[in-house]
DNA sequence: CGGCGCATGTAACTTGTTACATGATTCC
DNA sequence: GGAATCATGTAACAAGTTACATGCGCCG
């Protein structure tokens, strides 16, 4: 039985800090976005669970204002938002799941399928296909790279920083691994367009 | 809407020769296996359902028997098997969909979320996830690298062997990018370790 | 004669996406 | 005042996996 794996997202992510459902995923859809991603519909609905089975605690909006309000100023967000935070069960639970094997990685790249049958069509189609991989893939890296740099000035400050760079040297890599093909697959397909 | 591309690995095999379910399905864990993937339970139905649409063409078994028959001699097999063909309308289907800018690929480590979160456990056991990970990406590396090597001996016998010789590669450069990643970040995890 | 690979299928289930609804706040 | 972003949710649906069932042929 192959289970999904959001909730272990949840439990990691609040492992660090508390939460809403809502910087759930934004974290996935920036930090992970190279690796991972989930949608509303699995991560709402699974925080409720989590909160049922006491994995995890949900703070609702008006308790934590009541702590804010007496220190005055302007507050960063007054808007409501539910918290969530970690209980000692859903720690263990984390703990569990990490020891455990992974299971292999799933991927599903349209773009070479549709080369894999591209003697069918124009060179120039495909062609421009891989140019928006590659348009997409550089500003990604991109984002890693500025995403590196922040980490590297402020290193040490905190005990993941080490391998969140790691796994920032993973996305590196294989972005960089599509941009040298994607420079020679055009070149390729270029030199065949001429003919 | 999202819908699925089985049909379309379909119509796009077919493209190539006739096939039966099961062939395709082979095709697909082999040759695909590094970007792609598809169950029995979505390829035999959406196979059915591509007939009805007439986009592929069934041929039971023993119409190809009785063809083959006559001809005398040992057949390469004799076993029951329905072999499909790409219809006129389902090419047409291939063309139009080859030439849509694919979608954004999809993709899943879960070995990078434990890492993400592995500051809660011992080094050594995500060191052991990864060398996990590379003792199979060495392999499927390898299979890259023989199916490789047949193409070249073969080379020219086809009019896609040069988009698959490309698309080896991505696999291939992709597959290296993993593998030095997983070296470095051994490394790393054994220095922490030894401290 | 037992096990493996060939070969086809499906039912039950889980997973995941999308579209929609709602409303507050912030910024221009 | 209107757009963007924050924020939470769900219902309907589509996609995808798994476990099971069945039986043949081939090889040792």
């Amino acid at each position: 039985m192959k289970q999904s794996k959001t909730r272990y997202v949840i439990l990691g992510l609040l492992s660090e800090t508390d939460l809403s459902g809502y910087e759930i995923k934004k974290i996935i859809d920036t930090r992970f976005s190279f690796f991972w991603h989930e949608s509303y519909g699995q991560l709402y609905p699974e925080l409720k669970n989590l909160a049922r089975l006491g994995r995890i605690r949900e703070t609702p909006a008006d308790a934590h204002m009541l702590q804010a309000q007496p220190a005055g100023g302007k507050e960063p967000s007054k808007r409501e938002k539910t918290l969530y935070s970690l209980t000692p069960e859903g720690r263990q639970e984390l703990l569990a799941w990490l020891a455990e094997p992974p299971e292999k990685e799933s991927v599903r790249f349209e773009l070479l399928l549709k080369m894999y049958f591209s003697s069918h069509i124009d060179a120039s189609v495909i062609h421009s296909h891989i140019r928006a991989f590659r348009d997409s893939h550089r500003e990604q890296l991109a984002m890693l790279d500025s995403f590196q740099a922040e980490l590297l000035r402020i290193r040490g400050e905190h005990d993941n920083h080490e391998d969140v760079l790691r796994i920032i040297d993973f996305g590196q890599r294989v972005y960089k691994a599509y941009l040298d093909w994607c420079q020679e697959t055009m070149g390729y397909l270029e030199r065949r367009m001429a003919t």
